[in-house]
DNA sequence: TTGAAAGCGCTAACAC
DNA sequence: GTGTTAGCGCTTTCAA
């Protein structure tokens, strides 16, 4: 590996000199200037910058751990940290913890021991966990997506989001709902859920146990929608919680036979790609991941310049999206009732 | 931030033996060593690898750029890397080129300055620029799904794979075929068309250029398929060279009313989980990801003991995927022709 | 404008 | 088994 010193020495004149040229730290004279680059040029010099960090005591370099990067809606939100992070300068280290808590200790330990400048974390399991490690760290913490009380987070507005999706459907005449729901003691689903149902009990009418099946995050628990049908009121609309279930749902309507939105309307949450294969596509809430992304960002670098572990909770508004699968509630369905 | 010399002055003991306590170099005894974790604990110390890197000459971490994180295809891959790296106590970081030539060099340029011992790349853009850039680079450079010639490559065996699904169609009786292709300018496409177009016609049938469509690999792309129906005389089977398209293909069948596989057959290329949310599910062919990624990773290591920077490219072959797409030439399709 | 020298946190010889 | 010392590649005073 070539050094400073080599290209100082190509130059004929002493490796300060080349780091000043570099940094721009001072200035130096055009003639040298030119010989020092040529002298970078021969040589493939890339300064390295492990060294460089050792000395100026930070490393332009920003962690972010994700549960799953496979997974679309976070990869939105990866990309959105990236773009913004790179203009501004800093290098990214992302990191996937599989959803496992504690190779997500391990990873965060190795991004403070590469001494990143700040992190970023969508984190997997109970938020309670997660203030005395954000305020151990030597490293300033902000959350994402996932809200840690009392810490520096960003996420969406998931109560909100569904109070939106009940609102839309009360609109359309429904009375009679069936929830397909994901982990419900994930702290966002079990928002998504309070949001939508109470909006339904303001309107006066209640979401009874048997319409609420949840499981996990999956097509799979979509499929279980017939459970739903097979009541002896059966809702003439359907929450997922998520739009992977929303899909699965969608799918095996669609062997039934069942036609949404005419027999069922069914309204997913996301607005991930695939909302958009389906026919009719699906009504889902929509969340701003870039927005949100960006805010996590912003506010990583505002803890890092006051040093601030501790703070406020942002919400990003989400926003409904409509399209073909939830219509009014039919007269036939509606003399069932 | 607490250094070596901390903790070794809290135990009383040199910074050496903390270090040799640290990376089991030497033997510490008991005593002492209980006296150095204590110390450790108490301060909350934790190493700073970049010191560490700097004396060493290696960072036990891997460099790995992928065009897009948020692809599903891509991010199996990496987390096959990701997961066999960490066995063998490497850190990797994880870069998104996006699809960009000038931003896929910045990021090799930094992850070259952060002095990673290897570099796995799925690379954007022509493969014949690659070669110089992975023989210049100071550390062994390995490509994955997308080969350089002459460069150590891991990648899938797409001209089988084309193979593979025209024999499966041809097979089932169809001889009028149309294909829906992404870029074709790119390498793996190509590829893929070489095979399934080479296969039909070692069986004495051709595929006209009317029946051939091409765009972006892209839903978009796969809606496309009305032309090729409202041909004079219209495929009865159709090749989409990746999943992606098809289903977008899929979508545009179900709308136009177009039975999947009565009235034609439908075959995909990946095997992403999309393709199973379908009816009915799409027969596909499938790439065996993870084994490339493992693969991937032994290869650079090896790379990085060897310091051999040229090499063979490994073919993972591809397997087909028989599901619900595709069928026999139904009478009346055959009566048309 | 340029150079000499010290030191960031760590490890590896080597001496004790 | 433990301590002393030098030095990895870089930046940053401070002098010249």
């Amino acid at each position: 590996m070539t050094t400073i010193k080599d290209v100082a020495r190509r130059a004929g004149v002493a490796p300060s000199t080349v780091s000043n040229y570099l940094t721009g730290n001072a200035r130096v004279s055009p003639p040298t200037a030119k010989r020092i680059q040529e002298a970078i040029d021969e040589l493939g010099y890339i300064p390295n910058r492990a060294a460089r960090s050792l000395r100026v005591k930070h490393t332009n370099t920003l962690g972010l751990i994700v549960p799953d990067i496979s997974n679309p809606f976070f990869s939105e939100i990866v990309r959105t940290i990236n773009h913004v992070s790179q203009r501004m300068e800093y290098t990214v280290m992302l990191c996937d913890s599989g959803g496992d808590g504690t190779r997500e200790k391990s990873l965060l330990a190795n991004l403070l021991s590469q001494r990143v400048d700040g992190i970023l974390m969508i984190h997997t399991g109970h938020r309670d966990d997660y203030v005395e490690l954000a305020t151990q760290a030597s490293r300033p913490i902000v959350f994402v997506d996932r809200a840690v009380e009392g810490i520096r987070s960003v996420v969406t507005d998931n109560y909100t989001g569904g109070k939106l999706a009940a609102r839309h459907l009360l609109g359309l005449g429904h009375t009679r709902f069936g929830i397909l729901a994901g982990n419900t003691h994930v702290r966002n689903v079990q928002e998504r859920l309070e949001g939508f149902i109470g909006e339904v009990e303001e309107h006066g009418y209640a979401i009874e146990p048997p319409c609420i099946i949840s499981g996990e995050q999956t097509l799979e628990t979509g499929r279980e929608v017939d459970l739903l049908l097979k009541l002896r009121r059966p809702p003439t609309a359907i929450f997922a919680t998520n739009d992977i279930i929303a899909l699965g749902a969608w799918r095996k309507l669609l062997e039934m036979g069942v036609r949404v939105p005419e027999d069922v309307s069914l309204i997913g949450y996301d607005n991930i790609e695939m909302t958009q294969i389906t026919v009719p596509d699906l009504t889902t809430i929509g969340q701003d991941k870039a927005e949100m992304g960006r805010q996590a960002v912003l506010a990583l670098f505002e803890a890092m310049e006051t040093k601030q572990v501790t703070g406020e909770t942002t919400y990003i508004p989400p926003r409904l999206i409509v399209r073909g699968s939830t219509g009014p509630v039919e007269e036939t369905a509606a003399a069932q009732g």
